[in-house]
DNA sequence: CTGTTAGCGCCTTCAC
DNA sequence: GTGAAGGCGCTAACAG
């Protein structure tokens, strides 16, 4: 391994390790050329690498963020991930990934474990359940930001989709492209807009646009059960479009699709909230409503680094994103 | 933050740092029932938590592993991590992601920005180009354990898909299932399986099958001209069925069979190297030969941890995996 | 310009 | 059963 620490390179050198510290740190305004020669000669001759873990220690300052995400296999978790890499990278600060996977013990003993590692700040989608360690770290003042999902009544920075702004996009589109039987199809657990909100939002389209006032035309069912609801919205009412609420029950309705011999969108219109891989391949090509999540992952990493950095402005603390339409040929 | 110390539980416990740290230890074999909950309270009371770095310090461990993936966007390697990760998980050690986007020097600096923060060990998807680094890891007998591509005539423990048997395999349900004229269409970059291998394999199964040897059916070409590159084959040569030699190559083939309007698989069959999210939905369910992403990453982890542990076991070091067959429509 | 001296927070003998 | 002392590798005054 990897032994060779200061006092060697100082033996080596014949200098002091104090010394060998200001040369790594680059303060060499006040070192001679011999001696910055002699230095830089031992720790290439000794292959030495400083040790962070005792930096660290010293400073109280580990130049890591964590980043805890609810689930590393959505499509948008890791393009958030990969732009918050990208801009720490940027900066030199380091990123450790956790993957708490919607659940609040492991999302606490991550919390936990990444405080004990000394990280700087968190990054964190949040599962919501924690209240107490949340309120915790806002009380001790430690840098935290949270994305995708808001948490009421908590002073810490979010970065958002503007939930509601996606489904009026969704919405309107639809009645602009003819459509007037519009159903809303969403997997109850996955993301926190709140059911009455989306209902809310729903209900004051349909009016403003004199759709059908029904809420038979708005489901949120747990995510194995969403195909068995579709196919009683099916036969129950009309429908001409269906907007998916999220890329897991835009999956479900399509496998729908599939069993079902449907075609898009003469039986009915669909769009999606989130983009998928696919979307441009499928056929037809899915008109969706995307996130933009390599952006939101970059202001969620600026937020962090600026209250890392001690830049506090307090003021402000929720980011809304706006969705964009990527319009396609499935409505 | 969390300022409080060993010493300030000592104090106020009344008792010394020393017997603190037993407790946190879990020693408490010779400890008296009064001080373990004095120390408990105190604990408690004061919110205070372990410094880790402090501890790795002393300990020369960090319990946490660095992960260098080649690109967080494939869904393999993310599945990848996932599995990695939830088996470290179970042991009680961290896990580290980084991202070197396939770039030589990113490589290098992930791999050294990890080794200072004292990583007790390495999993990476190397690119290949950083030899005399991974050969300096070897020699300091440094825990690593390679995953996806194999450098040759390097003594790294390396977990690997089976590329020969994945080409065989999809050729050989090809050629039961009736086709004759088959092309192998792969992106030049991406996974090191190099050409003349492929060619062997593909020329010594068409000539086993009796099908054409024609190396007009191999093409390999930059992921920009692959689409060009298909139109080209297919006014040149009849084909009946292309092998995609993995998900990127195969999201060019269906833009282009999206654009020219083929119907598969009356047009051409289609098989692919890889899964994708998609597979079972696209119109036809694509056939395709999938990597056991789960496992190879839980292998890595285990071989990983193995070796961090000091059960070196020298003799095997290629970890071959076997891919599977999913059957579908579109061959 | 460079060396000396104290720690950072924790762990580990070894006395008491 | 518990405490005192030294040290992990590095940094930060402050001398010299």
């Amino acid at each position: 391994m990897n032994k060779v620490t200061m006092a060697d390179v100082a033996a080596y050198a014949g200098v002091s390790k104090s010394t060998i510290s200001q040369y790594v740190n680059k303060r060499y305004k006040f070192m001679s050329e011999s001696t910055k020669i002699r230095i830089e000669e031992a720790i290439k001759e000794l292959n030495y690498r400083p040790n962070s873990v005792a930096r660290s220690l010293k400073q109280k300052s580990t130049f890591t963020i964590g980043v805890i995400v609810s689930n590393i296999l959505h499509a948008f978790s890791t393009q958030v991930i990969r732009s918050i890499e990208d801009y720490c990278n940027s900066l030199d600060f380091h990123v450790i990934v956790c993957n708490a996977d919607d659940n609040p013990e492991k999302e606490e003993r991550y919390i936990q474990m990444l405080r004990d590692k000394q990280v700087d700040g968190l990054i964190v989608f949040p599962t919501g359940e924690n209240l107490e360690l949340y309120e915790e770290m806002v009380k001790t003042n430690y840098p935290v930001v949270f994305l995708d999902r808001k948490i009421p009544d908590l002073k810490i920075s979010s970065v958002l989709l503007d939930n509601e702004q996606a489904v009026k996009m969704a919405v309107e589109h639809l009645v602009e492209k003819g459509y007037k039987k519009i159903a809303l199809m969403t997997n109850a657990l996955h993301r926190v807009f709140p059911r009455q909100e989306r209902v809310r939002v729903f209900k004051e389209l349909t009016s403003l646009h004199q759709l059908p006032i029904d809420e038979g035309y708005i489901v949120s069912r747990d995510l194995g059960q969403l195909k068995s609801s579709l196919g009683e919205l099916l036969t129950s009412k009309p429908v001409d479009a269906i907007i998916a609420g999220n890329d897991l029950a835009l999956l479900e309705i399509l496998n729908y699709v599939k069993e079902h011999h449907i075609v898009i969108p003469k039986d009915f219109a669909l769009i999606s909230i989130d983009d998928v891989s696919f979307g441009n391949l499928y056929n037809p090509a899915l008109t969706v409503v995307a996130q933009p999540a390599f952006e939101m992952g970059k202001k969620a990493a600026e937020l962090l680094l600026e209250k890392i950095k001690g830049d506090f402005k307090e003021e402000e603390h929720i980011y809304l994103f706006q969705p964009v339409l990527i319009e396609r040929d499935s409505c």
